[in-house]
DNA sequence: TCTATATTTCTAAAAATATAGAAATATTCT
DNA sequence: AGAATATTTCTATATTTTTAGAAATATAGA
């Protein structure tokens, strides 16, 4: 495929956002098998990490589209979203 | 797999390197058959970059095992590990 | 040796990013 | 309505990253 072809764009900024520790951590989290986490669930997993850092980065990793979100009451359940991980990054997955 | 037995270093130090738009421009130029570009080749690809910053990018992507080099006199030639390349973002291949 | 070309290293400045406390918003439950 | 919990937004600070000019290094060829 063409360089000029692709969507650089969307490329990097799935790369960026997979290009920080604690958002790779969280991906793969979340692309482990026990999906659908919400926003405390994943803190609980991680090591002191404020709730406001918390949600910069599931912004960053939903606004890049590599994550799902399903609202149930104050909770927000994120999973990966399968198909941009195998384009972009099946490192992910498996 | 268990997101413990991934090599999460070097997945964020890929992932790093692509996502910046100049870095995953030169990987898809790469990666985009017309293998094997010098510093200036790539340079001359690209618009108002200089030496010195290609130079940069240069050294993070091949740091982090995506690029591979080959000197030849007072040129070094570059081209995409396939196998890295396979594994992290196979975005970047054909 | 001198010159030209390719690339890197040094240095510094500007821009972007990560971080988290505090306040705000949203939802559920009593 | 009021309390409790989940998450986001505001704000500020610290750190990292990007950028490139200038100087340094390396190699080839005249």
């Amino acid at each position: 495929m063409d360089a000029d072809n692709k969507d650089v764009g969307q490329a990097v900024k799935v790369y960026k956002a997979l290009g920080e520790p604690t958002r790779l951590k969280i991906a793969l989290l979340l692309a482990d098998g026990e999906n659908n986490l919400c926003c405390s669930d994943i803190g609980g997993k991680l090591e002191s990490v404020a709730g406001s850092t918390l949600s910069h980065h599931l912004k960053q990793l939903t606004d890049c589209g590599l994550l799902n979100l399903r609202k149930d009451g104050t909770y927000i359940f994120y999973s990966v979203n399968r198909d941009m991980a195998q384009k972009y990054a099946p490192y992910l997955l498996k």
